[in-house]
DNA sequence: CTGAAAGCGCTTACAG
DNA sequence: CTGAAAGCGCTTACAG
């Protein structure tokens, strides 16, 4: 059925099909102009040996790896592995295969992002959640089809503002958040913020600052954490230290930080939602074990549409046209921790 | 500070710096015979230019190419993704990239096994989980260095045996997780086992068997699902339907179909673990919250082991040197599912 | 220690 | 519709 050892080369199948590479290769790309009959000839060779083109070669050559690469920086747990399983299911179907690469720090984020887009040969990239400083003038995106995810580049962001994204309305989310609280009666709010390099960060703590300013009567506070279960603990430990009498609600950047606000305030006795509410945004899967209010963040979806996005512009190959901005709508989900305890 | 446009080339590099490529290669490749002088004039100009390599052209022409392949089939959720990070962490720290790929599928799975391990040019490869049916001879380790992760080779798989491999204890663990059940006086356990084609499920499946033969007082029953919420969920649903006096508890596979089984009882109105303990492995995030006995699986550590080992042989290049197979032990996790309700 | 040359396995104009 | 040829950007013997 198969050769064992060395798999065998274009130029091998073409002798065994009785033909040249240029056809070989012509079939391979799926370029029409092949008879029926060779090409019949070649699939037949290419099939019985199990013959696949070897992906270095191609990209060198300048021709389609059918490789995506997807940079990711670590933030949070589940959620590049949930947004890269949307990516990968849509990329299968276009036969496409990731190159996934966690950047370590913005340098490392740039050294991986200059790797594939100029001097390795992807078929096009997707940028998850990427830090902010990439888009701010240091490295420019290059001729490879690019589409962030997870952010979005603005007139301040000189070219990127130009690049396919896909985000998540963080605005609409938040806003849904803080009415929810306001309804419930509280009025002192601590917003616990992500770093500011990081665009749904930005944008949620922006929408908290707005909905602030829109309700006069509201008293607010921002303190700021990584994003992770232990920065949220400790943070809101600092902040409690601080604050004798502490606020209404705690306003979660993410779920993470959620976690950890949680878990400082069982430490000081502090009763949820008792005393105090607390929302998150992401919807982690501990959070309705937990009882979490928060944001349900469709991951796979991004991931989704961020391929959807990246093969319609390979497929199109119309750099020209403009560049689509798909946004993704998050859905309010009300549990324990901000609701009134049950009179029972 | 660097060229917009277009990347230069080695060829360029070599211009810049007066010497051949040949030369600037041999700094590249960290190759002893260069002279000080002109090893200090290219790095300049490489470190200026911001000169990274072309990874395709590299793996062509049979060099390193700092990629590892990292193949895994979609088994349980954060599964994957915690080994990959720990795999990264370890990559990282040799210049190493991950190229990683979701196979769907055993066919999938050795598609992108040939892709990479003879067609195209990684470093190394390490397969998380792969289907047993990889290492029943379909297809051969080939000349790249591979390590197993959560699966191992043996006397059956002609070749496989000989490969590096890190798996976790099982039958430790699994035995812990029977023993503590005993000692609470359950004596009618089901286990809900996973898939045959999966090392891990096969290796705990096998050691509640063995338990059951060292303990002829009890009574055993097995049920299979794929190790996911949903399937724990539904075959649970059928066994109760089947029988009406259900066991003292469940042995579940994986946390995953542990929650599965959960639901399911729940649905039924059956206590746990008043009328029934369930049990799980993994220790996922979230079983902690829900109160849910387990095993700990240290999923990172298992990464960073198989990266490990893999660096270690690309290292010292002894092919020859016999196989190592390293084995992560679990811990006992108690909680609640399997403790009588406190008598408060 | 250094360079010129061959070659890795493809793709893509260029001529037929 | 098909082939011969050049070239993608590196690495690696091979001669100095």
């Amino acid at each position: 059925m198969k050769k064992e050892g060395k798999s065998l080369t274009l130029r091998q199948v073409a002798k065994l099909a009785r033909t040249s590479k240029s056809t070989v290769s012509r079939v391979l790309t799926k370029h029409p102009s092949v008879s029926p009959k060779t090409r019949a000839r070649i699939e037949t060779v290419i099939e019985k040996h199990g013959f696949r083109p070897n992906l270095f070669a191609r990209g060198l050559a300048g021709g389609r790896t059918g490789l995506i690469a997807v940079l990711t920086s670590e933030i949070g747990s589940g959620f590049y592995a949930e947004v890269i399983k949307g990516i990968d299911h849509v990329a299968s179907q276009h036969e496409g295969h990731l190159l996934s690469s966690f950047a370590h720090g913005t340098e490392d984020y740039i050294h991986l992002w200059r790797n594939f887009a100029s001097g390795g040969r992807v078929d096009g990239m997707i940028l998850i959640a990427p830090p902010l400083d990439i888009l701010s003038g240091r490295v420019q995106p290059e001729d490879v089809p690019v589409v962030l995810c997870a952010c979005r580049g603005d007139r301040n962001t000189r070219g990127w503002e130009r690049i396919d994204s896909v985000t998540v309305n963080n605005e609409k989310g938040m806003t849904e958040i803080l009415r929810h609280l306001l309804d419930q009666g509280h009025k002192e709010l601590v917003h616990v913020a992500g770093p500011s390099n990081i665009y749904d960060a930005v944008d949620r703590r922006r929408t908290f600052e707005q909905f602030l300013l829109d309700h006069p009567g509201l008293i607010g506070d921002i303190i700021e954490t990584h994003m992770t279960r232990e920065s949220g603990r400790t943070a809101v430990l600092e902040y409690l230290r601080n604050h004798p009498q502490p606020a209404d609600a705690f306003v979660a950047c993410n779920d993470l930080a959620a976690l950890g606000i949680f878990e400082a305030l069982k430490e000081r006795g502090i009763k949820v939602p008792e005393s105090v509410a607390v929302t998150g945004c992401d919807d982690d899967p501990a959070s309705e074990i937990l009882g979490l209010t928060t944001l349900h963040m469709p991951m796979q979806d991004l991931g989704r549409e961020a391929a959807r996005l990246l093969f319609d512009r390979l497929a199109t190959k119309e750099k020209a046209s403009s560049a689509r901005h798909s946004v993704v709508e998050m859905t309010l989900r009300v549990r324990s921790t901000s609701l009134p305890p049950r009179p029972s």
